[in-house]
DNA sequence: TAGCCGTGGAA
DNA sequence: TTTCCAAGGCT
């Protein structure tokens, strides 16, 4: 086939110098792999040297406690993947020593480790002839062989797997699959592709009839629901927050939290929030005048959280039970990982009410209001 | 199969 | 400003 000698010829040229591609330690691929799932190489940059510092090895990642780990990935989304990738290695230290596995099964069966991810991993880390589809590859093949309906079907990622995957030469099979998705990401991209500067244009079925840019269809995104939230600053004597950590999954699984929650229409915030500290977390906080609103976007929401400082009457039960709690003060903020809306809180609050202050009205937990 | 799961940059 | 979306995986 033409096609993988234009590609690798034109990568020789063109490939981008990446953290990732001076490197052919597999537990350095794997983390550039997962870092990169949905998420844009000049975002993970950062944050891959800063992990692999951290944890330049299988084991030193195994043997970390998961809040270190979610503390590195903080503000880099999808937190599930952090919690897997730490869930594997330890998988990876207690069954095999250390050794990242080489064949298909054993790599798909790691948490975190899909199709992609397991191509991606044997292609370039060991020089397997297997492909790494990922978006982009879905989007020049389907341009390269003129696919036109829906690629998120079964049907159609069947047909483009198996394009993709007969397409892999034998040679440089690492290096083709990132070509793959450099071209991908410069050339063949998702609007207006620059197809003059594409080594595959003479080949490109897409371009030749001019559906270029109907290629891949999509379709329409549904519509984001925005939510209403409250929550509380509660301090004590130290001017130390409150924070809860969060469950283990789903929405930023493992990370801390201010009090609180999502109200229903109609529901007044402060009284809710009343009520809503006093269930989870058996406090008797009385709530004072709101300190701000926050905006926050989240992949499938929205939500305005209304920030209320708080007094807190009588005893305050010890963390442990239902929901972990912790007071935390600067030191603990840089150890334990919050979601940018905490982050946006915390901003807002830092010009009048800095962490290790106490509210200078009075208003801290552990001052006793008969 | 489709919904869940973040964030920030580009258009 | 709003919309779209970026090297997916899990359930």
């Amino acid at each position: 086939m033409e096609i993988p000698r234009l590609l690798l010829d034109w990568y020789r040229t063109n490939k981008r110098d990446l953290p990732w591609r001076r490197t052919k330690d597999p537990y350095r691929i794997w983390v550039a792999e997962i870092m990169l799932q949905q998420t844009r190489v000049d975002t993970v940059i950062p944050y891959y040297d800063r992990f692999l510092k951290k944890f330049p090895d299988v084991r030193a990642l195994a043997r970390a406690r998961e809040d270190s780990v979610l503390k590195a990935w903080e503000s880099l989304g999808y937190y599930s993947r952090a919690r897997h990738l730490h869930e594997a290695a330890r998988v990876v230290v207690g069954q095999s020593g250390g050794e990242i596995p080489a064949e298909m099964d054993d790599l798909r069966k790691l948490p975190g480790v899909g199709a992609y991810t397991a191509g991606a991993i044997l292609s370039i880390a060991f020089g397997r002839r297997v492909a790494a589809v990922d978006g982009n590859v879905i989007r020049v093949i389907a341009r390269l062989f003129a696919v036109e309906g829906p690629v998120d079907g079964s049907k159609a990622k069947r047909r483009i797997g198996a394009i993709a995957q007969e397409l892999v030469p034998a040679s440089e099979p690492g290096h083709y699959n990132q070509a793959l998705m450099d071209l991908g990401s410069g050339i063949c991209t998702p609007r207006s592709p620059a197809c003059p500067a594409c080594p595959l244009a003479a080949a490109c079925r897409a371009r030749r009839k001019g559906v270029q840019d109907s290629i891949p269809a999509k379709r329409k995104a549904a519509a984001v629901p925005h939510r209403e939230a409250a929550v509380a600053v509660i301090r004590n004597e130290r001017g130390e927050i409150l924070l809860v950590k969060r469950p283990g999954r789903g929405l930023l699984g493992g990370l801390w939290r201010f009090p609180g929650g999502a109200i229903e229409e109609g529901d007044a915030p402060a009284a809710w929030l009343r009520r809503s500290l006093r269930a989870e977390l058996g406090l008797n906080a009385i709530p004072g005048r709101k300190l701000f609103s926050v905006e926050h976007g989240y992949s499938h929401f929205t939500v305005t959280a209304h920030v209320f400082p708080c007094t807190i009457r009588g005893a305050i039960p010890d963390s442990g039970g239902e929901v972990q709690w912790r007071w935390v003060g600067m030191k603990g903020l840089s150890r334990l990982a919050v979601s940018r809306l905490e982050g946006k809180i915390l901003k807002a609050m830092r010009p009048a009410h800095p962490v290790d202050k106490p509210f200078d009205d009075g208003n801290t937990a552990l001052k006793r209001v008969k």
